[in-house]
DNA sequence: TGATGTTTGCAATTCTGTTGCATGCGCTAC
DNA sequence: GTAGCGCATGCAACAGAATTGCAAACATCA
C-alpha cells in the first residue's frame, strides 16, 4: 500500500514523493540487496541519477544501508524496521552467493568482536561472507 | 636485490620479467596495501594495463591478495611469505584508516568464526575495519 | 632459423559513481 | 492569488576503475 510506504518515509524523516514511493516500494519487495543498476532496470524508465540521489537520501536517513560485496557495484537493502539501535547495519553479516550472485543481509548473524592490535581504533566494521546460500545449497 | 625478487616469483610459479620484478620490488617496499593507480604512479612511466595484468597474474598465483576496502579502488598486498597454509589472506582482518587513508593487513588478527544460519555454506570471508590506525592515533 | 606461445603497449570500451545545471513543482509570505 | 523560494527531478557530462581486443615485441625451443 502506498500509505504504508509514505508512512515509512515520513517515519524516517523523508518527504514522500512519487519517485521515493516507487523506490521504497521496490526495495520492500526484494528478498536480497540490489544495486543501483538493478533498481534502474526494475523501475524503468526512470532516471539513474534520480534513483541514485534517492538512495543517498534514504541512506542518510538510515532507511537503507549499502553493502560492498566486492562485485564492483554497491548493493542496497532496507534497514530493519524496528531497530531502535543505531547503525544496526554495521553489526550484521552480509552474504554473497557465488551461485545465484545475490547478496543477503543476515540480520540475526552479528559480526563477532575483533581484538585489534594496540593503537588501532575501530569505528566501523563490515564482514562479507561468500559461498552458497540456503536456497542454492538446498 | 633482484635475485631475491626473482626467486620469490619463481617460488610462486611465475616467470620473472622486467615488469614483474619491478612490480614485486615495489610491493615489497610498501607498508600498506596499494591500488593499481598508486602502483602506476610509483612506477611511472609504465603501462596501466600491463601492471593490471601483472597483478592478476600475481593474484592467481597467490603472491598477492586484493582488498576491497570500500574506497572504490581495489588495494593489493603481498601474501605472507611463509604461509604454508592456503588462502591465509582469507583469514586476516584488513584495516582502513579514516585519517591517513591507508589500508593495512593485520596478519596477526584473524577473522573470528561466524556461525551462519542453516543452509548457508561459507567459502570465503572478508572483514574490513575502519577507524584510526596506530600511527595516526599515537 | 622458423614456428609457437607468452608478454607487453596502446586504443578503446564498459560500468559505476558523481557533479552541474536548468527546469519543474510545492509551499509560504505577502 | 501570486511572487518568491527551496527542494526534487531529468538530462548532459565527466571521472575513475576495470576490462577487452589487437598487434607488435620477445622468449623458447624444435
Ligand atoms: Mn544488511
Ligand atoms: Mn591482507
Ligand atoms: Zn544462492
Ligand atoms: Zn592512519
Amino acid at each position: 500500500m502506498i500509505a504504508d510506504v509514505e508512512k515509512r518515509l515520513e517515519a524516517a524523516g523523508i518527504k514522500p514523493t512519487a519517485m521515493r514511493n516507487l523506490v521504497l516500494e521496490y526495495l520492500l519487495k526484494q528478498g536480497s540487496a540490489i544495486s543501483l543498476a538493478e533498481l534502474e532496470r526494475g523501475l524503468a524508465p526512470v532516471d539513474r541519477v534520480t534513483v541514485y540521489r534517492t538512495l543517498k537520501t534514504f541512506e542518510e536517513h538510515c532507511l537503507v544501508h549499502s553493502i560492498n560485496d566486492g562485485t564492483g557495484a554497491a548493493k542496497y537493502a532496507l534497514c530493519q524496521e524496528d531497530s531502535g539501535e543505531v547503525r544496526h547495519h554495521d553489526l550484521h553479516v552480509h552474504f554473497y552467493c557465488n551461485s545465484c550472485k545475490e547478496t543477503f543481509c543476515l540480520p540475526k548473524t552479528l559480526i563477532p568482536a575483533v581484538v585489534l592490535p594496540q593503537g588501532f581504533i575501530s569505528e566501523e566494521v563490515s564482514l562479507v561472507m561468500k559461498g552458497v546460500c540456503e536456497r542454492c545449497s538446498a
